[in-house]
DNA sequence: TTTAATGGCGCG
DNA sequence: AAAGCGCGCCATTAAA
């Protein structure tokens, strides 16, 4: 079935890979490929989300509750389980309805508040690169800065592609991305890409150097840490398999950004949760998802928490640059919910009417 | 029936 | 040989 023509890369125990971004590639030429994904993502979310979220509906609350672990994840943010509820779909269309079975009580709305960018601006805040910092102080569009930068280009003059361009590289970053994972990721040369990285090091040096002093430090002390000293060991650092040991310096170099982040949203948490109880309110914290809290909040508070949350959530420490929300508001505004009790009693339904859609 | 490994994919 | 971090959960397959 798969033929040799078909094959484009393998996967660890040598079978054929048939991931997304190989199907992807072969739909390009055969009819098949874009029926199988297009199929799976429909099963994904059928038996991930739709067929098994409504059995998990609490009878006595009429809820579903996650479990949140506080330590499994090796970089200290949360991990939600049974059902995990950090994993709801949001990228595509399709997958936004299910999130949309997510709704208030009557009388109450969803409130959710990320932060904006907060993995670069601590990258920023640990690597003190003075391009980086001024960029995130003037409140400037950063995968725009960095366009701007690498590419030699007004702000105003940097193209769509620029822009994108720019933001791999910012992310890949974050995860210690070679120059073979940004040539993959855009679909272009590995010098070339060689070269954009070359570029980026040069206009930000100090993330050169913080990059560079972080491995340094890693192989040296056998750990790495947040900003408020969470460490991450790495073993294998300096050990004799070359593939674990470049796993291990992938590591050293996101968990500090991570960590950090996830130490940020831990401490929102305190604050926002104190502030709740000191000011006696009836708004809840119901969510956690890595860099976001999610809130049900009573119509007559919702001013009070659209007023206070930025503030709460983004002074929890002082870093050397601003943070900042992405958005702070009421979510599922439109749609009138005539229900009684809360949550997913309502939902359960909504999960109903997409299970059909999806076995048609 | 349960357990473990695998490949794949949902999210940040 | 792999090539981008951190998770949890699904279906499938094989073995206990």
């Amino acid at each position: 079935m798969i033929n040799s023509a078909c094959r484009l890369r393998k996967t660890p125990s040598g079978t054929p890979s048939t991931d997304e971004e190989v199907l992807q590639e072969l739909a390009l030429d055969y009819p098949l490929p874009k029926l199988l994904l297009e199929y799976r993502g429909m099963a994904k979310l059928k038996s991930t989300y739709t067929d098994k979220l409504p059995q998990m509906v609490n009878r006595e609350t009429g809820r579903v509750h996650t479990s949140y672990s506080q330590a499994v994840a090796v970089t200290g943010r949360l991990a939600s389980s049974d059902p995990n509820l950090q994993n709801i779909p949001v990228r595509t269309v399709e997958g936004r309805r299910i999130r949309e079975a997510f709704i208030a009580p009557p009388g109450s709305r969803i409130v959710s508040a990320d932060y904006s960018q907060i993995e670069l601006r601590i990258m920023a805040h640990l690597s003190g690169d003075q391009g980086l910092l001024r960029a995130f102080a003037n409140a400037e569009d950063i995968h725009r800065a960095t366009a701007a930068e690498v590419f030699s280009t007004p702000l105003d003059a940097v193209s769509n592609e620029q822009r994108r361009y720019a933001k791999v590289i910012n992310f890949g970053l974050i995860y210690g991305m070679s120059a073979f994972g940004l040539a993959s990721q855009l679909n272009i040369e590995r010098s070339a890409a060689q070269q954009y990285i070359d570029l980026y090091f040069m206009r930000y040096p100090g993330v050169a150097d913080y990059m560079q002093r972080t491995r340094q430090q890693a192989k040296q002390q056998g750990y790495v840490e947040t900003v408020f000293g969470r460490r991450l060991w790495l073993p294998e650092i300096n050990g004799g398999n070359g593939m674990r040991r470049q796993a291990a310096e992938r590591a050293a170099i996101n968990a500090p950004m991570q960590g950090t982040a996830a130490d940020l949203i831990k401490l929102a948490m305190a604050a926002v949760q104190n502030w709740i109880e000191r000011e006696q309110l009836h708004t809840r914290l119901i969510m956690q998802v890595h860099d976001e809290l999610v809130l049900e909040v009573p119509e007559n508070e919702l001013a009070l928490v659209n007023e206070n949350l930025p503030g709460l959530m983004c002074h929890v420490a002082e870093l050397k640059v601003p943070t900042k929300l992405d958005w702070v508001k009421a979510r599922i505004g439109k749609r009138r919910i005539k229900q009684t009790r809360c949550c997913l009693a309502w939902a359960s339904k909504n999960f109903h009417l997409f299970a059909i859609l999806v076995n048609t």
